[in-house]
DNA sequence: GTCTATATTGGGATAGAC
DNA sequence: GTCTATCCCAATATAGAC
């Protein structure tokens, strides 16, 4: 059965999530304190450590969450036959996610100092991107496919100037971004 | 005339900078602390005090160093009559620039959540890229041609990724990349 | 100009009551 | 499950001797 403090843990547990990725997004997660994170949900910080043991702990969890309809994505476009479709359903797929991950509670920037310096982090996007590079272009990316792969997958400055944007334009936006970059090459 | 003192402080103040932009670049603003500055440097802590009243002062003249050239490279090119010249002669000087930043001393990563939070670097940076932005696409920017110069703005983790490739290699591979991603919108 | 020593604050993390 | 209280340490920054 389902107690009432198994759903409490559930909701605060979630928030938990929400807020950081808010949080590390705004400012960065080197400069999120878990005492911000508790102050924003209006906890206190223990009750924050009662959910994830370590700081990086709560990062990994925020990162799965965040690759893992990338990784689905991968999965169904290495379905698809020719180098064209491929990018065609990534660069759609891609701006889906992202858009909904930024709009929904903020970004995961990627390329932010902090995560690259957690090796578990650095880790999970180090094989997606890789899994990603070779979908796209094959084996054996030339300089210019790499370059132009590692450009587009962190979004997060672009994103964050697009404030006024609606949810459908940003996307559009960011598909055709996508789809340009990878194409000319 | 030039004291053994005078000389001496140039130096060192020099090596602060230098190092403290390899290891900005290299672990983020954020988490790096002077007192790793000052131990890479092989002086003491207050040592680099000296010099630097506060880590986001030494943080906005490294980004000075790193802005001027930019702004010289504007001015250039803002003489120049059609968009497309300008394009080019941009795209040229921006590789040029950030490949010899990176190479000679590490690159600074415009995308630091740590340098959008100083907010002197921040106005430092939102300055010169409005400044780019209108340059290349004029008054009224459509939102791709936004989303696009953004997206070229930091190119930290395209940097990150092209160890092995020589200077000249890697800012040839720059200005391909800056053309085709501002070319095509 | 560089050092030793220290003040002070804030962060990650844990113990134990409720 | 949430709280109060606390430990420990690292970071920014300053004072003052050499």
């Amino acid at each position: 059965m389902t107690t009432t403090r198994t759903l409490q843990a559930r909701q605060t547990r979630q928030a938990v999530l929400d807020t950081a990725r808010r949080l590390f997004a705004e400012r960065g997660y080197d400069a999120t304190s878990l005492q911000e994170i508790a102050d924003a949900m209006g906890v206190r910080k223990a009750n924050v450590y009662y959910y994830f043991k370590t700081k990086s702990a709560l990062l990994e969890e925020l990162l799965g969450s965040f690759t893992a309809p990338l990784d689905a994505l991968l999965d169904e476009v290495s379905a698809l036959p020719d180098r064209r479709s491929r990018a065609e359903r990534l660069a759609v797929g891609y701006a889906a996610v992202v858009t909904q991950a930024y709009r929904g509670r903020g970004p995961l920037n990627l390329g932010d100092p902090g995560l690259q310096r957690e090796p578990g982090a650095a880790r999970i996007i180090d094989e997606l991107a890789e899994r990603g590079l070779r979908l796209l272009f094959g084996d054996a990316p030339s300089v210019d496919q790499r370059a132009a792969f590692w450009l587009i997958l962190d979004l997060g400055p672009v994103l964050r100037r697009f404030d006024e944007l609606s949810d459908a334009d940003l996307r559009a936006a960011l598909e055709r971004l996508c789809l340009r970059v990878v194409r000319s090459v």
